[in-house]
DNA sequence: GACAATAAGTTAGACATCTAACCAATGTCA
DNA sequence: TGACATTGGTTAGATGTCTAACTTATTGTC
């Protein structure tokens, strides 16, 4: 088995999507993933959000912004109601019951960084920052690279 | 935007996931995914696998190999027969089309490495595959954590 | 002001992915 | 040998995700 960063990096993300998952579902949120979690975190910061505004956080598209957020109307976690500025747009709130999550997610955010960053040291943790950082910059703005057949 | 290791990791998983099925469509194979390439990349390496082999290598589950493999078959890139040896098992084998997707395959490995590693010394990475091979164990085998409320 | 262009959302359809349930073949053990 | 457990694989159904096409509302331009 390589051990390459890419592949390390794979494994780490999906083992922290089922870390997260299954801290949600403990938090009695069943069924619910960590697309829901960033529906979530923005409103726990902005208090509303448009469909648009909440896809652009999540990064997902506006078609998979409907579905996410039709499903946590139907949780009776959040509510939809239409803009009195522009009638294009939804209006993305969160109910009285979503809003009692806030403590169960900062928690669960706080020992996704904790479990991370165990074992590293400071330094370690912000050498680590930075190459991920020109990682991730390789890949989101791809030179035109050196073509080898 | 908070720019911590496991919200990098989740970028450049989605990043580089993105690229592959990119250089993968430009090599002819329109709609193919990662994990698809996973399972070519076994049957490159070993000639053939059982469909419980190739769902482990691809850490993917039994049900979602059978569904990707007989996409792969579709395509006319595999073939599927019965094991002499236990009637249970499916082998799977390249055809002589799949056989011919070998070089464009390696072309796309090198580059995906070339590219991660674009910028880092090889002390840095080093030390990178360190950190990340760290924190992918502190997923994997949850210790007993100090809750914090 | 009329009309094209843009923007916000949804619907439709496809697909990778999962869990649960199932079938068939093999292994185990009294 | 025969009952039971285990293993390899598929089927069924649900869901998150995408692209393409569409609807409706706003903006910009002549």
């Amino acid at each position: 088995m390589q051990r390459n960063a890419v592949m390390l990096v794979s494994r780490i993300h999906e083992a922290a999507e089922k870390w997260i998952a299954a801290e949600l579902a403990a938090a009695g949120l069943k069924g619910v993933v960590p697309s829901h979690g960033d529906v979530l975190a923005l409103l726990f910061r902005r208090k509303e959000a448009t469909m648009h505004e909440l896809a652009a956080f999540a990064r997902r598209t506006k078609p998979t912004m409907t579905v996410l957020v039709g499903k946590l109307e139907r949780m009776g976690l959040v509510r939809r109601s239409q803009s009195p500025l522009d009638a294009r747009c939804q209006i993305v709130r969160l109910t009285a019951e979503g809003e009692k999550l806030r403590p169960a997610f900062e928690s669960i955010s706080r020992r996704l960084a904790g479990r991370a960053y165990a074992g590293l040291s400071p330094a370690d943790a912000r050498r680590l920052e930075a190459a991920l950082s020109k990682m991730l910059a390789g890949f989101e703005n791809p030179k035109p690279e050196r073509t080898q057949p």
